[in-house]
DNA sequence: CCAGACGTTGTT
DNA sequence: GTCTGG
DNA sequence: CCAGACGTTGTT
DNA sequence: GTCTGG
């Protein structure tokens, strides 16, 4: 699944992966984005791209009495499930992103592995946004889940979709759900420090490389 | 018709 | 064990 | 996703 | 909001 990334760059950089021009939220780079936390996304309304922070995490308006915030949705199923159906039509987003961490079983010990993409380049996750039930002018979002690439497959089963440029304006402007599947570039990946697995570590050595360190290969 | 449920992950 | 917070 | 807290009473 | 079950 995908329960924590990263977005390293500035959002000028960032933004390469949108196919048009949009106004820039103010955003400070991150290496351990954590559920809840604040993040850039893009939305796509009236022929414009429009960016901003949002929280990430998910309660659907229809909600009673809400539990967990859904910070993933399957994309094999968001268009059968009454649950996220609703929110095909208008609430589709992007999510600006450079890497993304899963965590995965080394002999007994669970380690956190960084994945991303050749020169570190931007890509974006689809999701779904929806407005905040306290703050009407925060939006929330969901990552959108598939199963694991063939790069991702050895240490974990499920991902994030990942989109290029192009699969961004597929999915934002054309809704084209055919972008909802395993990503096709090259994918790298290496085991990194545990100090990641504590929201509140935040610095460059969470993506470091930790080969060595503790279980043997 | 109304009432009630609606998710994901991984692990057992 | 289970919930909240980041 | 992982980390961290999780209760009560009375007294200051 | 949307679907299923009674």
């Amino acid at each position: 699944m995908c329960g924590r990334y990263t977005a390293t760059t500035n959002i000028e950089e960032l933004s390469e992966v949108i196919p048009g021009k949009f106004q820039y939220p103010l955003f400070t780079p991150s290496y351990n984005i954590a559920p809840s936390q604040k993040a850039p996304i893009v939305t796509f309304t009236d022929d414009e791209y429009h960016g901003e922070l949002a929280k990430w995490g998910l309660v659907p308006h229809w909600m009673k009495n809400p539990k967990k915030p859904f910070i993933n949705a399957r994309s094999e199923s968001i268009f059968e499930k009454p649950s996220f159906k609703y929110l095909y039509a208008k609430n589709r987003c992007v999510v600006l992103a450079d890497g993304f961490y899963e965590w995965s079983m080394f002999g007994n010990t669970k380690r956190p592995v960084y994945f991303y993409l050749e020169n570190h380049k931007p890509f974006a996750f689809a999701g779904y946004w929806e407005r905040d039930r306290e703050e009407k002018d925060l939006r929330t979002f969901v990552i959108m889940t598939t199963e694991a690439a063939e790069d991702v497959s050895n240490f974990h089963h499920r991902m994030p979709v990942m989109l290029n440029k192009q699969g961004v304006e597929a999915w934002l402007r054309g809704g084209r759900k055919e972008v909802l599947r395993p990503f096709a570039e090259p994918i790298k990946h290496h085991i990194v420090s545990r100090i990641v697995n504590s929201p509140a570590n935040n610095t460059p050595d969470c993506v470091l490389p930790a080969d060595g360190e503790g279980a043997g290969a």
